[in-house]
RNA sequence: GGGCUUGUAGCUCAGCAGGUGAGAGCGCACGCCUGAUAAGCGUGAGGUCGGUGGUUCGAGUCCACCCAGGCCCA
């Protein structure tokens, strides 16, 4: 006979290979069919919200491991929100304006930016940016994130750009807004000024030139005639621009006789250059300080100018003759200690980098040959000392990947200080995690400089001011904001390029400085980081779901400087505080060596392939298992690992549910009470995992989450439990007390482990999700079940400490278990008949469990000997437990031939020849 | 160069306010099982706690410097 039938072996169709790359898809499909979103909103209704914000990835090109990375974390968060106790709504956004999906579609569409009509072109780019948040959409639904997606917020939607002038127009009535000549980064390729988030820093050869000014007024300090200071510069064509010579006030200045020239050198630097210059012969005839220097007048060596010696803390030793080239033009440095001198700012330059007539015989010239052109000419009126080059870090147009200059140009700016003070009270009311966030921000908001909100392109929001054609007096106030707002509510911003000042004005608007009539507008654009800034108004106070301010912004580290920051200075100057309550950000991603990922050193990785190969899940397992708040390390081989992980997990809930096949929880449950104490050990355990993980995603520490929960899988269910167990609910009734018992543990283990997991493992979740048991009121998806809550009644800690010592036990058994199959041929463990040899101590505690011994050891006998009996020589002793000595003996007997058990029993049935006794009374039982 | 930051076994992470020979899981090696089976179990080998120098009776844990990374900025 099979007896093999008579057992109840794990049933299931939960398939233990999850092919995640096909059936995600459907999971997917499941989840739009049943508005998977709604449902969970609904149900949340009247809660306590949680409001996650979503910072806008930018609608260009598809996702990478970094977009996978930001918005799983989110997805976890929300998920885990809304399934214990808040109203957690998510809705996704996107950056949609901006320079480069300009260059993009030009690029792609072989547009020709100066032919196409304004507003035309911008169609094309609003079409270009659609097009890409339709693509990312379907990506980032694709990595199991949840949210609105049917209405995400996008920066280019008209009632956005409404609420966006309106900020604008909030911050110039309040004095922030203000129109400056100042040096900004300007990139002549791209003819447009760059904020400071778009340019990057590269290797570059430049020029490197001393140049001496001829002083014409030594204060009375030493003798002008034959007199010169020494400056050196990288950049040559800034000299015409050139009004002052700027030195450190405390540093020594020296005056050395050359021939029948003395030049004045910092006192550290003099002999180096010197050097360079290969003069041997010299004296130094004079020392002053910076200080002492201050108004000393030298001649500009290319222009009828005079260029004066101003101080300035900025000076440094580290190259050149501690004398610097000032042209306040070129600068930010320059123009700031400029500004304090009341020095003029000259950049004669126009938008395509060429020398404007203001540059007198370098005219017309483009800054590469004015390089040229400035040397000859300074080489030909004698004051060029050297030439040569050198390779530096210099600023380059993120875009097109020229090189950037500085430049004077007229821009709109925010005055940072004009609520500075404010701002860095706002940070301190943020809670910043991690918490050195907010030194970062904070520094950062403390030393920075205005902020230069004008671009000269057209694919963003137009700088919503008018200017009097009379007087030319710039106009901006709540009537001619709210009336753009309604205008762009209905038509778009667009409007504003398709109409005439003339029909974009509100009715009757006069010049408030001299009554004209006749306006024209603005033709610069904002900054995208004013776009993406503004979000928290446009959305979160838009939306009724929503609300001010938002609870998180999660981001990664460098949106200290980017939208944190952007979002931070708008929502100051108009409400005065910040418009988060957390700012919870990640770090980037490295590979494993700890580099981080680019196309050159080719250790990137696709988030597509990955879905393709191995799934989301995996990918989200993946984000989980990082800390993610340093930098998060990506590679095939930890993905594999998390692979295996997966599968261990995966496993440990199919094994649970394959014996559940005939467990009705109304039925079939045990209580606390009449469980098997290895199962009220188990239930213990499960508490402790819900408190432990529960408090890890609270702390948002998905990593604690993930060590946790496979730990729990491997260890405490897999390895000891499970295996345990086995033999329960195999070979006993299929409705004892005792099978239930365990079943009752194995049902609330997957109910509390499905939805512990959801947040992370979006798909597998829902999927183990049909196979529970159906319940009265079992939701179609695990999305909508609850959270589990610690039930107290199944903590015990003299339990715990118990258990602890016996799987001591267990594990000096387990030991000398496997030396006797090295030694013995041991084999099954089943084979073995396990005789304890115990001190009295031990012997105490293991006394009353000697019927359960067998069990937990998973060995046909177990023999516990009193503690006055020796132990055979041969017996296992482990270091770690001295009071123990362990032999292990072929278990006397036949095997079982139904639950391999081996016992001297098996043969005494006469119905059941080949079985032990205790089989066979369950056979006759059934 | 400046601001912030990271560096514990091959990998992902623990190491609580400094104190018995540094832990877990995975992976790996070897073995067992074949009633979780493209599964399950066991045993074992892996670490100068980035480096150096200090403080201390005692440091992975405090201080200084250095090295190698990361983000942002010059």
């Amino acid at each position: 006979m099979d007896y093999s039938k008579t057992l109840n072996l794990p049933r299931t169709d939960f398939p233990m290979r999850a092919n995640l790359p096909q059936r995600e898809p459907e999971i997917l499909k499941f989840w739009e069919e049943h508005d998977i979103y709604r449902q969970v909103q609904e149900a949340n209704k009247g809660k306590p919200k949680f409001i996650l914000h979503d910072g806008p990835p930018y609608a260009n090109g598809h996702i990478h491991l970094g977009h996978t990375l930001n918005k799983i974390l989110k997805d976890i968060i929300v998920k885990y929100h809304s399934m214990n106790g808040y109203d957690a709504p998510y809705v996704p956004g996107w950056d949609t304006h901006g320079l480069p999906i300009e260059q993009q579609a030009i690029k792609d569409l072989g547009l020709n930016r100066r032919a196409i009509d304004v507003v035309e072109f911008r169609n094309r780019c609003r079409d270009y940016a659609l097009k890409y948040v339709n693509i990312q959409r379907e990506e980032f639904k694709r990595l199991g994130v949840r949210g609105d997606w049917e209405h995400p917020y996008l920066t280019l939607e008209p009632e956005y750009e409404a609420i966006q002038i309106g900020i604008f127009g909030e911050m110039a009535k309040k004095g922030y807004i203000y129109k400056g000549l100042k040096p900004v980064y300007w990139c002549t390729d791209c003819e447009t000024a760059l904020a400071e988030a778009e340019v990057e820093y590269g290797e570059r050869r430049s020029p490197s030139i001393y140049v001496k000014f001829p002083v014409v007024d030594a204060r009375g300090l030493f003798e002008a005639e034959g007199s010169f200071i020494v400056i050196w510069t990288t950049t040559p064509w800034t000299l015409p621009a050139n009004v002052a010579i700027a030195l450190h006030p405390e540093f020594k200045y020296v005056l050395v006789q050359v021939g029948d020239e003395r030049y004045l050198m910092a006192a550290e630097l003099y002999r180096q250059v010197l050097e360079l210059l290969a003069i041997k012969d010299y004296q130094v005839v004079a020392a002053f300080t910076g200080a002492e220097l201050e108004g000393v007048l030298c001649r500009n060596p290319l222009m009828d100018r005079d260029s004066v010696v101003i101080l300035g803390e900025h000076v440094t030793l580290e190259q050149g003759t501690g004398c610097v080239h000032t042209a306040p033009g070129h600068g930010l440095e320059d123009y700031e200690v400029g500004m304090r001198y009341n020095l003029p700012v000259l950049s004669p330059l126009d938008d395509r980098g060429h020398f404007t007539p203001e540059a007198g015989q370098f005219a017309g010239l483009f800054i590469e040959d004015g390089n040229k052109a400035v040397v000859k000419e300074l080489e030909a009126r004698g004051a060029l000392l050297h030439f040569s080059f050198i390779k530096h870090q210099y600023p380059h147009c993120w875009r097109c990947k020229h090189p950037v200059i500085f430049r004077a140009t007229e821009q709109w700016f925010a005055s940072i200080d004009g609520f500075r003070q404010q701002a860095l009270a706002a940070i301190k009311e943020v809670k910043w995690i991690p918490a050195w966030g907010e030194d970062r921000i904070y520094n950062m908001v403390a030393e920075r400089s205005d902020w230069c909100i004008s671009r000269q392109r057209t694919w963003g929001v137009p700088i919503p001011i008018f200017y009097c054609v009379d007087c030319g007096k710039e106009i901006i106030n709540d009537a001619t904001i709210s009336h753009l707002q309604e205008l762009f509510r209905e038509f778009g911003s667009n409007v504003w390029f398709a109409r005439e000042a003339q029909d974009l004005v509100p009715e009757g608007l006069k010049c408030p400085a001299c009554g004209g009539r006749e306006f024209r507008k603005e033709t610069d654009i904002m900054d995208v980081w004013f776009d993406s800034g503004s979000s928290h108004a446009a959305v979160l106070t838009t939306r009724p779901e929503l609300g001010w301010p938002a609870d998180l912004y999660l981001e990664g580290s460098d949106q200290h400087r980017g939208w944190f920051n952007s979002s931070l200075s708008t929502a100051v100057a108009t409400r005065g505080r910040a418009p988060y309550r957390q700012v919870l950000t990640h770090g980037f991603l490295v590979d494993e060596e700890g580099r981080k990922m680019s196309k050159s050193l080719g250790n990137g990785i696709d988030p597509a392939d990955v879905i393709r190969e191995k799934g989301a899940d995996v990918l989200r397992l993946w984000v989980a298992s990082a800390d993610y708040r340093r930098d998060v390390a990506a590679s095939p081989g930890i993905m594999q690992q998390l692979t295996e992980a997966y599968r261990k997990i995966r496993n440990t809930c199919r094994f649970l549910l394959a014996n559940l096949y005939d467990y009705d929880p109304e039925k079939d449950r045990i209580s606390r009470e009449e469980m098997l104490e290895i199962d009220r050990w188990a239930m213990d355990k499960l508490q402790r995992l819900v408190g432990r993980v529960t408090q890890a995603y609270e702390d948002y520490e998905f990593h604690v989450v993930y060590h946790t929960i496979h730990n729990f899988c491997a260890v405490d269910l897999s390895a000891v439990y499970l295996d345990i167990i086995k033999d329960r609910l195999y070979t006993w009734p299929a409705a004892s007390r005792g099978r239930r018992s365990a079943q009752t543990v194995l049902y609330e283990t997957i109910n509390v482990l499905v939805r512990l997991l959801t947040p992370i493992l979006a798909f597998t979740t829902e999927e183990i999700w049909r196979y529970l048991p159906a319940t009265p009121g079992k939701p179609v998806s695990v999305q909508l079940a609850g959270w589990p809550q610690v039930q107290d009644e199944y903590l015990d800690d003299e339990l715990q400490a118990r258990w602890d010592k016996i799987l001591q036990v267990r594990d000096v058994v387990t030991r000398a278990l496997e030396r006797a199959r090295q030694e013995q041929g041991l084999g099954n463990s089943l084979n073995a008949a396990v005789h304890l040899y115990p001190d009295s101590g031990l012997y105490r505690f293991l006394q009353p469990l000697e019927e359960e011994l067998a069990t937990i050891f998973i060995v046909s006998l177990a023999v516990l000997h009193s503690p006055g009996e020796e132990a055979p020589a041969t017996a296992f002793a482990a270091e770690d437990l001295p009071g123990l000595k362990v032999l292990v003996e072929m278990a006397p007997g036949e095997k079982c031939e139904r639950c391999w058990m081996v016992s001297p029993t098996v043969g005494r049935d006469t119905d059941h020849p080949t079985l032990c006794k205790r089989c066979a009374a369950v056979l006759r039982q059934a």
